[in-house]
DNA sequence: TCTGGGGTCCTAGGACCC
DNA sequence: TCTGGGGTCCTAGGACCC
């Protein structure tokens, strides 16, 4: 990567508020939790909290009911995904307006690829941009990899840009504990710990070899580069093509009875085939997943004898799989997947291994 | 904290093959 | 054979992210 080659990360703020916000103004400034059914007597978790909502302690991922104890006066309003596809739709085409490749990452935010030689001009172009023809803030990151970019959007909320690469990785993340990094979890940071890893700076210095050891071949060395702000720069213009396909769904009450699951599995097997068929693509792998109560997880696939696009067929095979469950306990949650057959890595000339069957 | 829904990638063990 | 060392596929589960 040259000096003029740039990763940018823009991150819309709050977004599923902002756009909720966005077309009932009376709502603004008020604390605004969307999520599930807009009920928090129901199941159901915030899907993002307004900055008003977020000064009461309310966060995603927090069950509804939870959030309305912590802010009986938010309001509460349910998920318009909708909504939120076309309001995203409309920030990408934005920021394909700009010379630079766009990596879209999910509905609220996206990489850009760009050449500049003033990368904080652009991101306030692209700021200025996104707010005028959408009414939605967003923040900007600026780095020399993905890893840096997408970190310092962190210190750039709400509303900024922050420019993070090799010159300032080591003075703005060393002393930060290991979960500050896109990647590693509470669960990994646990782990971390125990082998007496609490911060970046500490898990820069660590021997990969017991990192691998400990995480796996691949995680372990891993986690080291994290560590160092390392990571790709490649920022893909290529639309993204789905490994696979699911519907889930947690019931409002625990189901025990076989015969209503079956029926569950059914509905799901149909719009997950549904998917499929829209797709063009068979499936390769039907899968079920399954959490009994109180939270326990547990999931069966199998290999279909040839991959499929037929409904019935995926039909057959999900509740095939539903039979190797064992139906002891209240279910809250029923999930149907597919998986499509890996995609062959298109390279013409050479042969694949595959296909050259190896001989001892 | 009585904990959604849709994804991705990695790990590990056993089967099976040469 | 009282055996060896890869490889790949299948399956279940863990962890993480938005």
């Amino acid at each position: 990567m040259s000096s003029t080659d740039w990763v940018l990360h823009v991150d819309l703020d709050q977004f599923i508020a902002a756009v909720e916000v966005a077309r009932r103004p009376e709502l603004r400034g008020r604390p605004v939790v969307v999520g599930g059914q807009g009920d928090p007597t129901r199941r159901g978790v915030v899907a993002t909290a307004s900055y008003e909502a977020r000064e009461f302690g309310v966060h995603s991922g927090m069950p509804l009911r939870t959030a309305a104890k912590k802010c009986p006066d938010c309001v509460f309003l349910p998920a318009d995904r909708a909504a939120y596809e076309r309001a995203s739709e409309q920030v990408m085409t934005t920021l394909r307006e700009f010379p630079v490749v766009v990596e879209v990452m999910g509905w609220d935010e996206a990489f850009l690829g760009a050449r500049t030689e003033d990368p904080e001009a652009l991101a306030t172009d692209v700021r200025e941009a996104v707010l005028g023809e959408t009414g939605l803030s967003c923040s900007v990151g600026i780095g020399d990899n993905k890893l840096r970019a997408k970190t310092a959007t962190g210190f750039a909320k709400p509303a900024g840009v922050y420019r993070l690469t090799h010159e300032n990785w080591a003075a703005v993340m060393a002393a930060r504990p290991t979960e500050a990094l896109w990647g590693i979890g509470s669960r990994t940071a646990k782990k971390l710990a125990e082998l007496g890893l609490h911060t970046v700076a500490e898990l820069g210095r660590a021997d990969r070899a017991v990192l691998a050891d400990r995480f796996g071949p691949k995680m372990g060395p891993y986690f080291w580069l994290l560590a160092q702000g390392a990571g790709d720069a490649e920022v893909a213009g290529t639309p993204h093509v789905a490994k696979g396909r699911s519907r889930e769904v947690t019931f409002q009450q625990n189901i025990a009875d076989a015969g209503e699951l079956a029926v569950q599995v059914r509905q799901l097997a149909r719009h997950v085939a549904e998917d499929v068929v829209a797709e063009e693509r068979p499936a390769a792998r039907v899968g079920l997943k399954i959490r009994y109560a109180p939270f326990i997880t547990k999931t069966r696939s199998i290999t279909l004898p040839a991959p499929t696009a037929d409904a019935e067929e995926i039909e057959r095979a999900a509740l095939e799989v539903f039979r190797l469950l064992e139906l002891d306990r209240p279910v809250r949650l029923l999930g149907v997947r597919v998986e499509f057959p890996d995609v062959e890595p298109e390279s013409a000339s050479e042969p694949s291994q595959s296909q050259s069957q190896s001989r001892s």
